[in-house]
RNA sequence: GGUCCUAUAGCUCAGUUGGCUAGAGCGCGUCGCUUACAACGACGAGGUCGCAGGUUCGAGCCCUGCUGGGACCACCA
């Protein structure tokens, strides 16, 4: 038992420093690093979401992983072995664009590198315009990325301490790292070999600024504008009208289609019409997807206008007519069947200028009936793009997801349904996109900074690519490089040569990478042992709005890998919205820099407002409720301060005797029992609000009754039993709220324990049973205390003041249990004269004599 | 067109499987420098629980419809 000497409780204590302080300490101590020797059964483990490091933090960000390391702690102190790691992000297109807007460069992949290579300065306001930026080869170009990302990355990683996640900072990882790029690679070639993963040459969608081929998951619709522009067809007996958006598609016209059912075209159903301009012919079709009532009825299908051509085109068995390219330009040559003379007006225009010339050569002809009638039509676009997404046949690789394969949709939605969602309804989403999907997964990516793909073509004796039977390396080599790594079986030299080999120029999506973050933290094939401690993982923390790609991507590749869910829970956090219930990091309010708020309020202040909001729920930005926070941490240092200087020791429950401080003990046990099984559901904010209330009652009334007693005014036992009550209570929630609170409730443990709070047990019922006792006298004494509080109150004087008489009337055990603490409620209220009268109502009544 | 969430005090939110006069904090008002805390404390005022029906002995909670707010998906001729 320690005496007074131990005890370290300083004259006035602040929280200034008290951040600076703690993270060296932690630091140094390795209070948070992971012991791999424990067994599965023993650890924790946390996939915590790599983080895109290019840019800055926002305030969501701090609310969602303060979520998170809540959790973590919690965990920590019920004993078991935490493994939560960090990682970045850095790979993929957000990179590429922070390196090329802060050096105002751009990669030129044919340009070969130059390893004197320096970059300018970097900075604001530097060309985004590519015609005004630097070119630089590949390697420059990802060098640029590697070392800009890292950069940013140490930033992140400051306030991700000064946040005080209780991450391992021992081992960082980078989806661009070489493990990084060996594991996605080999989980790649191992979803080839077994066929879940493919090549084909098909019509996908398109960014023609990016210049590159984009996923399902990635699209979003923006309302734009467009106009209605009504074409005539012509046919032996007179023109057939159709109504469309693109008229500059109409060299791309494959045929006209109409609902089967449709009554006005079924004569025309198995004849051919002729396009204006272009003078095509082709065939009017039936497709049930036509509709009837939507413009003319009819329809032209090109090559491709949207997604549903693909399907027309798909399932009708039609032409290719091509004529976008991946420039967004049309193509310099018509294609077959289309008028050379026309077309040669529109070649290499724009999309754009392509329709308004066609616009033009419509009017001149006369084969546009009236004006465009101007509309807004929700049009596709890459979610990080600006222009409309074209659609143009590729070569592309898919991982197999369900969308084309009933089999693996339902294996899918049965892994969903192995995840507890926290909250439960955020399941839904899952189930709905899966059920959804219109097609495999598009992971290869026309850029630069990326994964490559680790795969070569033979070359031909006429130097054309078998893409049929892509050379893959082994497993041994990863990771590779196959534009600058020659395959297994060739050299170097033989590089796009005929009979020798050329790489895929191409690299993964970003989702590929991260989709395996289980993976990559966990040292899969690297270090199994590692692996085979903490996979299948405990938690997937991430956002709502990465439901269908981080969370349903990593199902899909942990279904294939291994056959299991990648974790058993799903935590999924809400928005911060400002003032204005607008989403935060879309409005203003994405100024208010992380480090700003910490240092005007505290790290613990923020992170109590960041816990006040359960998950799945949208959080007002409150700075109001920061400053509670910052306030409930300053009583905590007051209120320790205090109770520590009445001399309180360590705990001691068989000190406990007084009637009230076995009450307060029994309301705490309440207390520990419902934040532990709140924090077992992944409900926070239940855990802190039933941890904070208990707090504010102690300290307005529980202290205040027991000081006198405390000082030792009623003889040695009596005092002995506050003592002890307070030493319990004190060392039970600082407990309680060390998850919340970590710097807080840190420096007052140091004040009289040995160790980190973190490491510490959280607290169990054994910690503060007593044999008997009554919760509800807690609440007795301090209704009466109160009562007679108001009376000062009324009365205008101090509370410090005398009470003459106080008389309080209640039922037969009411008064019983009051009497028991007869003696506290007196000294705090100040009271010469206290004397109690039965009521039959039951009703407590006090009358107080000034 | 479909789906999910949401509506409680001026503000931000609690309110467990339906159960006495609906709670907290902020803000507001009044009082008090009391040796843990004035960066504080005490006390108080403030709500026909979005609207309309229904089930029930009893509904903030369950059911139906409507309205408002937020988000997602589909629709692109």
């Amino acid at each position: 038992m320690a005496d007074m000497t131990d005890l370290h409780v300083p004259e006035k204590p602040s929280l200034d420093g008290l951040e600076d302080k703690w993270i060296a300490v932690w630091d140094e101590q390795g209070t948070y690093r992971f012991d791999r020797s424990k067994s599965r059964e023993e650890i924790y483990s946390i996939d915590t979401p790599p983080i895109t490091a290019s840019g800055s933090l926002h305030v969501g960000h701090v609310f969602s992983y303060t979520h998170t390391d809540l959790v973590a702690r919690y965990q920590r102190m019920r004993g078991r072995e935490v493994f939560y790691p960090m990682g970045w992000d850095d790979n993929g297109l957000p990179s590429e664009r922070r390196v090329q807007n802060y050096y105002g460069v751009r990669c030129d992949p044919s340009l070969h590198y130059d390893p004197n290579f320096r970059p300018p300065a970097g900075g604001e306001g530097k060309a985004t315009r590519p015609q005004d930026q630097i070119p630089i080869s590949r390697q420059n170009f990802v060098e640029l990325c590697d070392q800009l990302t890292a950069e940013d990355e140490k930033a992140y990683a400051d306030v991700w301490r000064r946040l005080a996640l209780s991450v391992d900072w021992s081992d960082p990882y980078r989806t661009i790292d070489r493990r990084s790029t060996a594991i996605s690679q080999k989980a790649f070639l191992r979803n080839l070999a077994r066929g879940e993963a493919y090549q084909a040459e098909a019509p996908s969608l398109w960014d023609t600024t990016f210049r590159t081929a984009v996923a399902q998951a990635e699209l979003e619709d923006r309302e734009r504008p467009g106009a209605y522009h009504r074409i005539a067809f012509h046919k032996a007996d007179g023109p057939v009208y159709i109504e469309t958006t693109r008229p500059e598609l109409l060299p791309a016209c494959v045929a006209l289609v109409a609902h089967p059912d449709d009554e006005r075209y079924q004569p025309l159903f198995g004849t051919t019409v002729r396009t204006p301009l272009f003078a095509a012919e082709v065939p009017v079709v039936a497709h049930h997807l036509a509709e009837p009532d939507k413009g003319s009825g009819i329809a032209m299908i090109c090559t491709f206008g949207d997604l549903t051509d693909v399907t027309w085109w798909r399932e009708l068995q039609l032409p290719t007519r091509a004529i976008v390219g991946m420039d967004g330009r049309l193509l310099p040559d018509p294609p077959a069947g289309v008028d050379a003379a026309a077309y040669a007006r529109i070649a290499g225009k724009t999309v754009h200028s392509a329709r308004e010339e066609v616009v033009a050569m419509l009017r001149e002809s006369g084969e546009m009936e009236g004006d465009p009638k101007p509309i807004t039509h929700p049009v596709k676009f890459y979610e990080k793009g600006d222009k409309p997404l074209e659609i143009v046949t590729t070569r592309q690789w898919y991982i197999r997801n369900g969308g084309r394969d009933t089999t693996i949709r339902d294996a899918l939605v049965g892994r969903g349904r192995e995840i507890d969602f926290h909250p439960a309804h955020m399941r839904v989403r899952y189930e709905h996109w899966v059920e959804g999907l219109t097609g495999d997964w598009l992971i290869s990516r026309q850029r630069f900074f990326g994964v490559p793909f680790p795969v070569w073509y033979a070359l031909d004796d006429e130097g054309n690519p078998d893409h049929d039977k892509p050379i893959t390396p082994d497993e041994s080599a990863l990771p590779v490089d196959p534009s600058s790594d020659a395959p297994p079986g060739y050299d170097e030299s033989q590089r796009g040569k005929p009979g020798g080999f050329i790489g895929d120029p191409d690299v993964m999506d970003t989702w590929a990478t991260s989709s395996l973050s289980p993976q990559i933290a966990g040292g899969w094939t690297f270090d199994d042992d590692l692996f085979g401690r903490v996979f299948p993982m405990d938690l997937r923390p991430q956002g709502q709005d990465i439901i269908r790609t981080w969370l349903f991507s990593t199902v899909v590749r942990s279904h294939f890998e291994f056959g299991t869910v990648p974790w058993n829970n799903a935590g999924i956090s809400g928005w911060i919205l400002d003032p204005d219930r607008k989403k935060m990091s879309k409005s203003k309010g994405a100024v208010v820099t992380p480090i700003s708020l910490f240092e005007e309020f505290g790290s613990d202040a923020v992170r109590y407002w960041s816990a006040s909001a359960r998950l799945g729920t949208d959080a007002a930005f409150d700075t109001g409720q920061m400053k509670i926070g910052r306030r409930l941490a300053i009583k905590l240092l007051n209120a320790s301060k205090f109770a520590l200087g009445l001399g309180v020791t360590q705990p001691d429950l068989s000190a406990v005797t007084h009637p009230l401080d076995r009450a307060l003990l029994v309301r705490l046990a309440d207390v520990v029992e419902t934040a532990t099984l709140a924090f077992d559901r992944y409900d926070h904010t239940r855990a802190l609000e039933a941890t904070e209330t208990f707090f504010w009652t102690f300290c307005d009334d529980y202290v205040e009754l027991v000081k006198e007693r405390a000082y030792g005014e009623r003889g040695e036992a009596q005092q002995a039993s506050a003592k002890a009550t307070l030493a319990i209570a004190l060392h039970v929630q600082l407990r309680l709220f060390a998850p919340f609170l970590p710097f807080v409730t840190e420096e007052v443990w140091s004040w009289w324990q040995e160790g980190s709070v973190h490491r510490a047990e959280w607290p169990t019922l054994a910690d503060v049973a007593v044999d008997e006792g009554e919760a509800r006298l807690l609440g007795l004494v301090g209704d009466a205390l109160s009562q007679v509080r108001k009376a000062k109150s009324e009365a205008k004087v101090s509370m410090r003041t005398d009470v003459a008489s106080v008389v309080i009337s209640a039922d037969n055990d009411a008064v019983a249990l009051l009497q028991s603490a007869g003696d506290d409620l007196r000294s705090a209220g100040r009271i010469a004269d206290l004397q109690f009268a039965t009521a039959g109502d039951g009703e407590l009544a006090v009358r107080v004599t000034l």
